[in-house]
DNA sequence: TTGCCCCTGGCACCGGGTGTCACTAACGTC
DNA sequence: GACGTTAGTGACACCCGGTGCCAGGGGCAA
């Protein structure tokens, strides 16, 4: 069989994006997937543990960027500023991946099954975060704090990419400053 | 056949409950969950949408009261103020239900497959805190702030509910005031 | 060529979830 | 008391996501 095209991750991971995008992700089989990328469906699941994880590309390098920015901060400045830099940095897609990040965050978002799926992965995140906190605080990573500057920073993070792929005008970084400092200020927009 | 107890809602969940604290969520199939109350699998998705939903007990009323508390909230004060006071009385539980209280929120906070699906349900709680804050401070509850309060305070909430779980000493109740006080004062406790 | 290893596909299986149908108990009506 | 209706239940068949297992096949070293 003339195998058409050396299939690698990477097509698997456009065919995936694109058919959930037209016809949404539930009303996807993997089979259909698996077609669409020139693979078998048990091959696809060697690629990915999940049908969802087909949308998420490396995001565990995301991850460890950001481990490695959280890392390498200024211990002089406050915990929760590096976090917030660490966060709008490791976010600093260039131009052209923009149009893909949408993609892949549209659909985490606003599909059901993707979005209890992120739980998870974000949750890799949180623990970066509540570990950098703790080191940084001399706590225990599994306190109070530590959590949650993880959980409340991340929940600004998903609000600002919410907040991005409504507006469609502002920069991704513009939208995560926004929010960190609303949050981190005791949002001071409310007390009006 | 003798009917073995009018079966009804409760005591499936109860059977589901302990099935799932002893030998954990994903070990358990609903067929088992299902013979352990007595009736069939089929009738057991006719209770529950799914197998997830069985822990949930009755989270819908739960966000209709917090969402009670909400509307009938002084207008006086502030909103933030308003959605915390909110989250800690519809947390306020009378201590007989406690026991059962930390059953479900260990298992939904712990087991993964069931913190994926929490996603769902909390998302539920999110829209109704986001369409008070908008009603409060007259903006679409698809703007910014709404959601990132919803999503904070949420945060907030569930981290508050892991410091209980793993606590057992303080009350839930103080551990929520502590978190919304550290989230909403801008984290006075991180500026040492 | 031989042997090895890795990637792949096929197959069978499990478990969650759903549509459909048949049965039955409960109820009101005539 | 016989009747039709309705709601709840269970059995069955089916779909789909995910996995274990085994059989091929291509590349590569000896």
């Amino acid at each position: 069989m003339p195998a058409a095209l050396p299939a690698g991750r990477a097509r698997v991971e456009r065919a995936a994006l694109d058919l959930f995008t037209v016809r949404g992700f539930e009303d996807v089989t993997s089979d259909e997937v698996a077609d669409s990328a020139g693979i078998s469906r048990r091959t696809f699941f060697r690629y990915f543990p999940t049908k969802a994880d087909a949308v998420w590309g490396d995001f565990a390098g995301h991850v460890s960027r950001l481990e490695e920015l959280l890392a390498a901060a200024d211990p002089a400045s406050p915990v929760l500023t590096s976090v917030c830099a660490a966060y709008v940095e490791v976010n600093d897609y260039p131009e052209a991946e923009l149009p893909l990040l949408r993609e892949r965050m549209r659909l985490i978002l606003t599909e059901p099954a993707l979005l209890a799926h992120s739980q998870l992965r974000f949750a890799e995140v949180d623990r970066v975060v509540a570990r950098h906190v703790a080191a940084r605080t001399g706590t225990p990573a599994s306190g109070l704090l530590p959590r949650l500057v993880a959980a409340s920073t991340r929940a600004a993070a998903t609000t600002a990419f919410e907040a991005w792929l409504a507006d469609g005008d502002s920069s991704l970084a513009a939208h995560l400053r926004l929010a960190f400092a609303e949050m981190s200020g005791g949002f001071p927009s409310l007390r009006g």
